[in-house]
RNA sequence: GCGGGCGUGGUGGAACUGGUAGACGCGCCGGACUCAAAAUCCGGUUCUAGUGAUAGAGUGUCGGUUCGAUUCCGACCGCCCGCACCA
């Protein structure tokens, strides 16, 4: 390409130029309270970690993101578009665990490179408002914001099970459990109480739950995910007596949805964990071995899958509450978990599979108490649970109603005679937000041995990590740190220790948006730009992210409305999920991954290294370091230049779906930036054209087209149908070919469709778009602060149209007639159009929808 | 197991509230320009039969509703995602 470089758009002069022509104009800056009275409108893109350096998800994520932000600044808004870096995590710590480099250095250096690259994109941020979560101006208040829900009664410290690593003497992240073992020491895992903080998310679990329904412009997905992840369930509980107390204990308590089938009961069933549990094993070495077992089980999802279930009978029983003298076996089992309800449940094996699988294993007897409707009388069960809808039988006061009524009849017997109550349960729990680790934000807490924990005094803040920091030992190095963690309790003035704990990282990320409004604010918010700019209109980011961070985020601002830091309850009004970047994967002979550009594709689905050797083309899937099926769009941009990487995936499918990285399709992208910046160059080259009085057939042809591709670019981009207006802009650009006409008015027509053209493109190719639009009208400015153009309704009208004609439903023909015809003239058409095949047969029924479609029903 | 989504040419994907299936891109084929190539430009491209205007088939499979179904309903097949001994 370098041998005509002189005749070509040159991208790698022209993107910086118009990159620094934005920011001398301070086109993207805003205020955190303006004063004019432009509507606001704020576009957030989910802030990077600073990993290293910049890959193609981000390049479609923060694409994605400035085509709303661009747009929206074209329509009038005043728009907020910030960005900043989730700067705190693991990865920097093991950089300096394994590099021996600061975490701090390393962090600050990636941040760097990164927004360099990011720069290069072109994207409309304002830079003024740039933080990294591991500042201590940001991560300062995030600590006042955790005194202040700690002193609201939102936060809680209390004994949690935890992954624990008996060697590194560290808490794990079930992540970081592979198969029972710590990933690092290989040592055996073991289930441990420790103290941790939590917040008590499960407080806002009725309100994080109902606020879904005020959000129109979220996917459904993501809301069903976070609705299944709240998990509301209707139930009762019921106490059941036990026959003779154990431990002090007297009677135990179980959730269940299914209160219909009490009558069906045969066992009741404790967790491990359980308190009777504990005080059966007191007294019993077997039990105590049976839960000893239970908790050296493994908790991953594949231990679980295919653990038997497996009881212990204690010995004990309990009455029934609505059967005389019915006393059931109280057992420990292995599958009843003590997170979950009461921990505790009534095994009702006719309708429940767990529990019929375990009153087989074990001879308990398997009453059935539903039937379906149309069962015959002598309907069993046997090795297949029953839990669908039908009839309650063997069941006293239930017998013959359904499930569904049979349920509020029990409760109200059960709350009759004191033995139970209609309950709500929730799946979600309280976030355990401690973590043993150095690169987070200091949880501002001192533990005094006499008062217990204190809250950093607010003059104190921030704690401030320290820098000389040992990672020698496997350990957390704040906790070893010599000095750091020594202070006076900030109560009684005794000796005291700092929490060396810091936070999960999600809380970073759980209020950043709120931050961007007034990042330099001496409070966490202010007020008042808060109030201006949120909720954030539209949100973008990885659907990854669906439960954890947009639920944390949802409730962080809840909290932080009860705290008094914002006016509103839901942070994100819109929110668009996109989906990855792909590319092939490559693999050598030997199985070693590869490159793309160590390979060289001979066919569809064969290629070669550079030595010729063979490979193996693999799957087409997320790219990943680790399978190498990366591609650099530092490299891309040097080849192609940002426009073209924007405009590319941008292009080929919608947001919401994977896109492949393609090189043909990178290419086929380049010839569209180059093939406009032609056409322009042609048109720009013919002298003034002026409208004209009157315009031909084929100038009004194309002017109808220009202000269809308006309309129709226009609604794509308020959907994210970015595809379709790209599709419609190749188009309008299709009808520009060919030299410059003489004729006075299609040169007026063209030069409205290029200029027109110059503005559509501008959200997704901005340096191309000011320099095609630099190349037409010199010294009108720069599109980044020109009006979006407006189709003009008068040229949206259609006065020809074409009508398809069926007889029976099949296509037979087609009249162009003018538009908005009368019946009758059309129908005659019509017939003459398809007399052949109607030869003469009768016309039962003649079927017009105007400007659409005749069909002729013939018997 | 539960919940949700998706199946359209060689390929990525279009198709308004049921109304001419395959827009637009990629790829491929043919042509122009060129000593040649690249780039560019023009034309073609769902499948089958036919030189041909044309005819038939066609949106995972089977059935239903309708004048008319990619679109609505039912069953099935396949793929993807989320959750999961959740009582």
């Amino acid at each position: 390409m370098s041998e005509t470089a002189e005749q070509r758009y040159n991208f790698a002069i022209a993107e910086p130029r118009w990159q620094a022509a934005w920011e001398k104009a301070g086109c993207f800056a805003v205020a955190d309270v303006p004063a004019g009275d432009r509507p606001k409108y704020y576009v957030l893109e989910m802030f990077p970690y600073p990993s290293g350096k910049i890959h193609m998800g981000h390049v479609r994520n923060y694409t994605l993101g400035d085509v709303v932000a661009r747009y929206k600044r074209a329509r009038g808004y005043e728009v907020l578009h910030p960005m900043g870096w989730d700067a705190f995590g693991l990865p920097a710590e093991n950089a300096a665990r394994q590099r021996k480099i600061d975490p701090r250095t390393w962090t600050y250096a990636n941040i760097a490179t990164m927004r360099t690259e990011l720069k290069r994109i072109g994207l409309s941020f304002d830079w003024s408002r740039e933080f990294a979560t591991c500042d201590p101006a940001y991560y300062g208040q995030q600590q006042k914001l955790f005194l202040d829900f700690w002193a609201a009664g939102l936060v809680e410290r209390r004994l949690s099970a935890v992954n624990w690593d008996p060697v590194d003497n560290t808490v794990l992240a079930n992540e970081q459990v592979i198969e029972g073992r710590g990933w690092l020491s290989g040592a055996v895992v073991e289930k441990k109480n420790l103290a941790q903080w939590f917040l008590k998310i499960t407080r806002y679990a009725p309100e994080l739950l109902a606020g879904l329904a005020e959000l129109p412009r979220w996917p459904e997905r993501v809301k069903l995910m976070q609705e299944n992840w709240i998990g509301r369930s209707e139930g009762a509980e019921v106490t059941f007596a036990l026959a003779r107390p154990a431990g002090g204990i007297e009677n135990v308590t179980v959730y269940t949805t299914r209160p219909d089938t009490l009558f069906g009961m045969s066992f009741l069933a404790i967790a491990p964990e359980h308190p009777l549990a504990h005080a059966v094993a007191a007294t019993s070495a077997e039990a105590a071995a049976f839960i000893a077992a239970c908790a050296a089980r493994g908790t991953s999802e594949a231990a679980i899958e295919t653990a038997e279930k497996e009881g212990f009978f204690t010995g004990l029983t309990v009455r029934h509450p609505f059967i005389a003298d019915a006393y059931l076996p109280v057992w420990i089992a292995n599958f009843v978990l003590m997170e979950y309800g009461t921990g505790a449940i009534f095994g009702c094996p006719c309708a429940d599979q767990r529990d019929l699988d375990f009153s087989r294993k074990y001879d308990l007897p398997v009453p059935v108490v539903v039937a379906p409707r149309d069962a015959d009388k002598d309907f069993g069960v046997f090795d297949k649970a029953f839990d669908g809808d039908g009839v309650i039988i063997n069941s006293e006061f239930l017998n013959g109603l359904s499930p569904r009524q049979a349920k509020p009849a029990a409760i109200a017997k059960l709350e009759a005679i004191g033995a139970g109550k209609s309950v709500v349960n929730w799946r979600l729990r309280d976030w355990g937000i401690s973590r043993q680790r150095y690169w987070g934000c200091p949880i501002p807490v001192i533990h005094c041995p006499t008062c217990g924990p204190q809250p950093v005094p607010a003059a104190d803040l921030p704690v401030i990590l320290p820098e000389d920091v040992s990672f020698d030992r496997p350990t957390n190095p704040l906790d070893h740190h010599p000095t750091w963690k020594h202070v006076a309790c900030p109560n009684c003035g005794a000796p005291a220790t700092r929490e060396t704990d810091t936070f999960d990282t999600f809380i970073d990320s759980s209020w950043y948006f709120a931050r961007f409004t007034a990042p330099g604010a001496a409070a966490p918010t202010d007020p008042a730009a808060a109030a201006h700019w949120l909720p954030v209109d539209q949100y973008v980011g990885g659907v990854e992210h669906a439960i954890l961070h947009l639920l944390y985020a949802r409730f962080f601002t809840r909290a932080m409305n009860a705290t008094g830091h914002l006016g509103l309850h839901e942070p994100f009004a819109g929110l668009f999920t996109q989906g990855m970047v792909t590319h092939e994967s490559y693999k050598d002979g030997d199985g070693n991954w590869l490159y793309p550009d160590e390979v060289v594709k001979t066919s569809e689905t064969t290629a070669v290294t550079a030595e010729g050797a063979a490979v193996t083309v693999g799957r087409i899937e997320k790219m990943s370091k680790s399978k190498r099926n990366t591609v650099d769009p530092g490299a891309i941009i040097d080849r192609y230049g940002a426009d073209t990487a924007r405009w590319f995936v941008l292009s080929d499918n919608p947001p919401e779906r994977d896109v492949e990285w393609t090189e043909a399709g990178v290419q086929g992208a380049f010839r569209f930036v180059q093939r406009l910046a032609r056409i322009a160059a042609t048109i720009a080259a013919a002298p003034d054209a002026t409208a004209p009085a009157s315009l031909s057939a084929e100038a009004k042809k194309l002017r109808q087209l220009t202000h269809r591709t308006i309309a129709a670019v226009t609604e794509a981009l308020e959907t994210f149908a970015f595809n379709l207006a790209v599709a419609r802009i190749y188009e309008l650009a299709g009808a520009l070919t060919g030299a410059s006409p003489a004729a006075e008015d299609l040169r007026f027509t063209r030069f409205e469709a290029i200029t027109t053209i110059a503005h559509l493109v501008a959200p997704m190719m901005p340096h191309l778009a000011e320099e095609i639009f630099a190349t037409l009208r010199p010294g009108a400015g720069m599109v980044a602060n020109r009006a979006w153009p407006e189709a003009d309704p008068a040229w949206l009208v259609k006065d020809e149209v074409t009508i398809a004609v069926q007889v029976n439903g099949k296509l037979r023909g087609t009249i162009t007639v003018a538009a908005g015809q009368d019946k009758a003239a059309n129908l005659a058409l019509a017939r003459d159009a398809v007399a052949a095949t109607l030869a003469g047969a009768a016309i039962a029924k003649e079927i017009y929808v105007p400007d659409r479609i005749v069909n002729f029903v013939a018997r």
